[in-house]
DNA sequence: TGCCAGGCCCTCTTTAGGGCCTT
């Protein structure tokens, strides 16, 4: 992929936003030409608890959030560092609720449409065991990141996955893996997925 | 009072149900 893209993930209290749920973490990896040129790592302090089953999850504390600089603060700054740039996640609908949510408690908006790495390893990877981020990351012999569920570790598994894709994505179809060529892709059902890349 | 996510995708489907995936 030549064009720029910000890879996301979020950490969260919960799965639902709202009073039981906030972002307690955030991570962006920048990608352009095929490789990370920059990121963005912060947790965020938006004044809730973390529930024990979360915090052993994540390893993301009550005590590391007091210490955490004020969620809206975080996310301005997240939304400056991202930009007009398009946007991708593992499961998006996940991390883009999260994203138009945090967004909206400092009055600020996206403006750009997210692609989504689950949805498209379903479509181009459909005989990997599962499309769990660390199953794929494992089974693709990507590079280790760090820590699993945490957001930059998470955001760089996502991006390399992504880099998986495209390249998986390039040697069926004939144009450039675009953004814009992968949210048409994760919009066509499974079954029309071989015709597509024919097609494009 | 009782409920408690939701979008996607497959199939023993479409007047539906259940599993996956994210924290």
């Amino acid at each position: 992929m030549i064009e720029r893209v910000a890879v996301i993930d979020f950490e969260t209290t919960g799965i639902t936003p709202g009073r039981e749920g906030r972002a307690t973490e955030i991570g962006i990896v920048m990608l352009e030409g095929g490789v990370i040129v920059d990121r963005f790592q912060s947790l965020m302090n938006a004044g809730v608890r973390v529930p024990p089953m979360i915090e052993q999850l994540t390893g993301i504390s009550n005590a590391m959030l007091r210490a955490a600089p004020p969620a809206a603060g975080v996310m301005r700054d997240a939304a400056n560092f991202v930009g007009r740039t398009p946007l991708v996640a593992h499961n998006a609908s996940f991390d883009r609720k999260f994203w138009d949510f945090e967004l909206a408690q400092c009055d600020l908006a996206r403006t750009q449409d997210f692609a989504c790495t689950l949805l498209l390893s379903r479509r181009l990877l459909p005989q990997a065991p599962d499309h769990k981020l660390g199953t794929l990351t494992r089974w693709a012999a990507l590079p280790a990141t760090g820590r699993a569920h945490r957001a930059l570790a998470d955001a760089e598994m996502a991006a390399n996955l992504l880099l998986h894709l495209g390249q998986t994505m390039a040697r069926s179809c004939r144009q450039p893996v675009t953004h814009a060529l992968l949210c048409k892709l994760q919009a066509v059902t499974a079954a029309k997925v071989p015709q597509f890349l024919q097609q494009h």
